[in-house]
Parts: structure tokens; C-alpha cells; sequence
DNA sequence: CAATCTATCTATTGATCTATAGAATCCGGC
DNA sequence: GCCGGATTCTATAGATCAATAGATAGATTG
């Protein structure tokens, strides 16, 4: 979201400025920090000390940028929520069998590994030590999510197109933990690359490890 | 400061055993109470005070039964892991096929959730905060496990019962990864018990959730 | 009863951590 | 070249935490 927002009504006299783009690129890098740290040492493990010295400033100045290491915990949070809902909204309107769609949801899934990990492994890992107030934000997105991927499931019980007894909610939680535990290992003294876990994946949620296999 | 010897020649015959019971006991509590609190706030998140506090104790007491925090936390991720390569390599040496044995290994990874779940739980989330002493420890019994998992995949598919494209260790981590998940909400405004869980994961990873399931 | 052992306590140290206050510096526009 | 806001710094308060030292109460033993 970038709208550049025009100065409202009665903003007096000075002007906002020139700086906001760096203002805004600063931040980003701050955040950047703060979610690599957190990624590695878990957010109790890290230490806002530890952020500033990969930025090259000291520790009391992070606080310009956010008010509280929690505050700056729920951002990483956010950042690394953001997009799941959309991009497994998307699949799931698509006009593709049920089967499809897990497949489309597994790569929606992995695929901000590639660009994100460090803000996707603080949220899954560390959103349980968030405060209330934040953890009810980031709650809200990640449960909306999580209906997605189950609406889609039940659609292809509905129609037939998956096996009868299943339980949608333990198949949407089977397919959260089995990619969750990605973001563990990739890229970690592993031959493996997104695309191909998200391909063997999702044929052994579709078909099993069973011959079958299409 | 540990002693790294006994007295040398002097230990004497005569055996103060009666205590030994009772000692045990209560090492055995404490080690129940710092699995829960490493379980519950993560290792950093915890404190040896709230650990204390769960026992009824001062904080400095606890230090009568363990060395260090570091020393504590690998005490309950090694009982965390304990029991996994025994468990399975039994259900691997098994004459049954390699479907019941992937059905068996999942079992047997979710049967300790429900007598030690704080201790999977911490050796599960926490054992990346070791000490690299410790971690070595650790990280060897649980190599050790998922190499028979992996060994099972292997047979079934040169046996011809697993689809033969499959990678045996993605595979295992796709196993690994589900039955993780598992520990972090099981018992927790869900109405899944262990086995029920157990049950449908295996059906999922066999036949995956098209209609083929058996 | 005396000696020893076990388990816990009190008291404290030193390190580390988050956060605040206010001063110094940088930089673009005038 | 100076002004004003943006950014970073210094210094430090205040809290918490792991760990050590030494004392002590109660049980066990001889």
C-alpha cells in the first residue's frame, strides 16, 4: 500500500515532504533487522541491541522508530501474515477443480519464503508471545486464512472430488504444519528449493505417498 | 563449578541408599515444572523464578538440582526425545508392510503427547536455544530417529508400495513436520484426541485425501 | 545425643535488558 | 551559510535475571 496521501484540509503552513520516501525506506530497513533477529533468536532470545548492531546504530536509537520491542514484534507479525489471506483468496476463487487449489494454496504458501522468511518465521513462531491486543490483530488475519483453505476442502468433499470422511479442519491444520515446519529447514544445509517442496507437497497431500499418484 | 570427581579412594561401602527413592522423586518434579515453563514460555521467556514459583521454592533452590538454566533445559528436551528411535525402530523392525509401518511411526511420534507433552513440546520448539554441547546430544538421537523414518520410505518404495518419484527425506519431513504441528494445539479448544489424530494424518500421508483412501 | 546429610532459605552480585531524556549532528531548502 | 526538522548519540534509570555463598532447619545415622 503506497498511496501517497495529499496533505488533508488543514495540515498549516508546512509542508509534508521531500523525506518521506527515505523516512519510509529507513523504517523498512529497521524492520528488516528486527525480523532477522527475531527469526534466529526467537523474540525473547533477542535483544533490541542485537538489531541495532546490524543496522550500525545504537540500541537507544531504535527508539525512534517504534515504541516498544512488542510493538516492534507485532510489525514483523503483520508483515509476515499479510498476503496469505489474499493470495489463498485468489486461488480459492478460481475457476479450477478442488485439487488445484490445494496445489495453488501449498505454492501460495511456501512462495513468501522466498522473499520473506525472516518476517513469515517470526510470525509463525513468535506470534505466541505477542500481547493480547496485538495477538488478536494478527489472529484475526491468520484465522481468516486458515477458512479459506478449509472452505476449500469442505467445497471438494462437497463435490465429490475428496474422500468422505475427512475433517476439513484437521486437513487444513495437516497442510499448515507440514508447510509451517518448511520455513524450518529451507535453505539450510538442504539440496531443496520452494517450488520443488511445494510440488512434492502438495502431490503427497493430493495423492499419498501411495502409487496412486497421478 | 561441578565436581569432576568423586573422592578418590574412600566412597565407601556402605550404602545411604534409603534417600535415593525420595531424591529422585523430587528431581523428577523439578524437572516436570522447568518442562512446563520452557513448554509454556519458551526458553528465554522463562524465568528459573517462575519455574520456583510452580514448586513452591526460592528461585536460588533449584540450583541444589541442576548447574544452569542451559543444563535444565537439555535435561527435558533429552527426555523430550527419549523414546522416539526406540519407538520407532521397533515399529521399523516390524514384519508388516511399509504402509502399516508409516501408519505405526505416526502413532508412535503422537503417543508421547499424551504422558509427556511438555517435554516433546520444549525438545520440539526450544532444543534450537541449546548450548552446542547439549545440542550435539540431542541432535543425535533425533538424526538417529529420522533416519529410520526415512529407511521405512526407502523400503516401501524400492518394495514398489510408495510411489517411486517420492524423495524419501522430504517425505520424512513432510511426517515430521504434520505430527509437529500436532503438539501445538492438541488440547487446546480442539475436540481432536491423539489417536483420532494419529489415525487421520496416517490416511492422509498414504493415500492423501482423494477418494482412493482405503 | 552428637555428627552428618539433605533440602531449602536469605542475601547478594554482576550482568543484561528495555526504555526515557535530552544533547548533538546531519542535511536539504532557502 | 543558516534554519529547522530528521536522525542518531550519550547517559542513565529501573527492572529482571542467572548464579554464588553461606546459613539453617529437619531428618538420618551412629
Amino acid at each position: 500500500m503506497k498511496t501517497r496521501r495529499k496533505p488533508e484540509l488543514q495540515v498549516v503552513g508546512t509542508s509534508p515532504r521531500a523525506s518521506a520516501p527515505n523516512q519510509r525506506r529507513r523504517q523498512s530497513e529497521i524492520l528488516d533487522a528486527a525480523a532477522k533477529v527475531f527469526a534466529q533468536r526467537g523474540y525473547y532470545g533477542a535483544s533490541t541491541q542485537d538489531i541495532a548492531d546490524i543496522l550500525g546504530i545504537k540500541q537507544a536509537s531504535l527508539y525512534y522508530y517504534f515504541p516498544s520491542k512488542e510493538i516492534a514484534l507485532e510489525r514483523v507479525c503483520l508483515k509476515g501474515v499479510e498476503g496469505f489471506f489474499e493470495a489463498a483468496s485468489e486461488v480459492a476463487a478460481k475457476k479450477i477443480t478442488a485439487s488445484e487449489k490445494v496445489r495453488g494454496l501449498v505454492e501460495a504458501h511456501l512462495a513468501p519464503l522466498l522473499d520473506r522468511a525472516d518476517f513469515v518465521k517470526t510470525f509463525l513462531n513468535e506470534r505466541q508471545y505477542l500481547p493480547p491486543v496485538s495477538r488478536k490483530k494478527v489472529g484475526k488475519l491468520s484465522r481468516a486464512y486458515e477458512k479459506v483453505i478449509e472452505k476449500v476442502v469442505m467445497e471438494g468433499i462437497a463435490s465429490g472430488e475428496f474422500r468422505k470422511g475427512l475433517d476439513p479442519r484437521l486437513m487444513t491444520l495437516a497442510l499448515l504444519g507440514m508447510c509451517k515446519s518448511v520455513a524450518a529447514w529451507i535453505g539450510k544445509e538442504n539440496p531443496y528449493k520452494v517450488p520443488e517442496v511445494a510440488e512434492q507437497y502438495a502431490r503427497i497431500l493430493l495423492a499419498g505417498i501411495g502409487k496412486a499418484g497421478r
